[in-house]
DNA sequence: AAGTGTGCCAACCGCAGAGAC
DNA sequence: GGTCTCTGCGGTTGGCACACT
């Protein structure tokens, strides 16, 4: 015998999640630390399965993730790693702690691919090596993608898409907006929302005094909110923590030597 | 102004491995 | 040891927003 099921589907809410259902959530890890998904439901009476849940934090509301346009550091690391590894996005995204494997997916899909494509003509006369044929899913090969990715970050290219924050910003402000109009938004599970809004905003004015890792950020036009998730240093550290040195790293920083370090600042994974 | 096409992102689906019972 | 769930992952898609005709 195994355990009880995760959820019955029965009465499961799909689609996207609205600014009270992220509140619950967001409260209920804060009070409970992440993990244990198939009790959130539950315990918060959220209509979602667990893993609606588990996929929601992860990808949006956890601490730390950096939203909006993607450097051409990241990009060139993206590309670096995807060359690399493949399409193995959860890999990749432990070399971007503040980026969710979604969101290096998503980009990758909707604009590195196509910037790839597109500039693997332009490789041809420039007499350069050729992209990975495969490059949808491709393994360790001798392409250059220091100079590739100089090409793709070149002022003729693309930029990055300047609206990929939008819809979090919309969320946020839907957010701004419940907090303030909702008769009695504040107690949720017994959880002072108010509270923790005026907390929160207290140490956003406070000059350092709060660091991406203890914090949920959700972004708004003229400010963001801050909301302290201390209980949920195990996600947190379990995504920026540094990954032990391997052949990757080893491939990184010395096979490719200064060509890397010029190509992305290899964020603080490493320190 | 209205209809259609395209791009983009958030979220869902299904599979596989790990672990609980 | 076998069965079943949980969790994590990668692929896919629904639907919104904007561009184009």
């Amino acid at each position: 015998m195994g355990r009880p099921p995760c959820c019955d589907k029965i009465g499961i809410k799909k689609g996207p999640w609205t600014p009270e259902e992220d509140i619950i959530l967001v409260s209920y890890i804060q009070e409970h630390g992440p993990g244990n998904w198939r009790s959130v439901p539950t315990n918060t009476g959220l209509m979602r399965c667990s893993k609606s849940c588990r996929l929601r934090w992860t990808n949006y509301l956890r601490p730390g993730i950096k939203r909006g346009n993607f450097t051409p550091h990241e990009e060139g690391m993206i590309i670096h790693l995807q060359a690399l590894l493949g399409n193995k996005w959860a890999a990749i995204a432990s070399y971007l702690p503040q980026r969710t494997d979604n969101d290096i997916k998503n980009y990758w899909n909707t604009h590195l691919k196509k910037k790839l494509k597109k500039l693997q003509t332009e490789l041809e006369s420039h007499n350069l090596p050729l992209p990975p044929p495969n490059f949808d899913n491709s393994s360790t090969n001798n392409y250059d993608h220091h100079q590739f990715s100089k090409l793709l970050n070149s002022p003729n290219s693309s930029s990055s898409s300047s609206l990929y924050a939008s819809s979090t910003e919309n969320i946020s402000r839907l957010l701004e907006g419940w907090m303030r109009s909702s008769p009695n938004p504040s107690r949720i599970n017994n959880i002072d929302h108010d509270e923790m809004l005026h907390e929160a905003q207290k140490n956003q004015d406070q000059d350092g005094g709060v660091s991406n890792d203890d914090v949920v950020t959700i972004p708004n036009e003229k400010s963001s909110y801050n909301i302290n998730c201390e209980s949920s240093e195990v996600v947190t550290h379990e995504k920026t923590s540094p990954p032990p040195f391997t052949y990757l790293e080893k491939w990184l920083l010395e096979e490719n030597g200064g060509q890397v370090e010029e190509l992305m600042e290899l964020p603080m994974i490493f320190t």
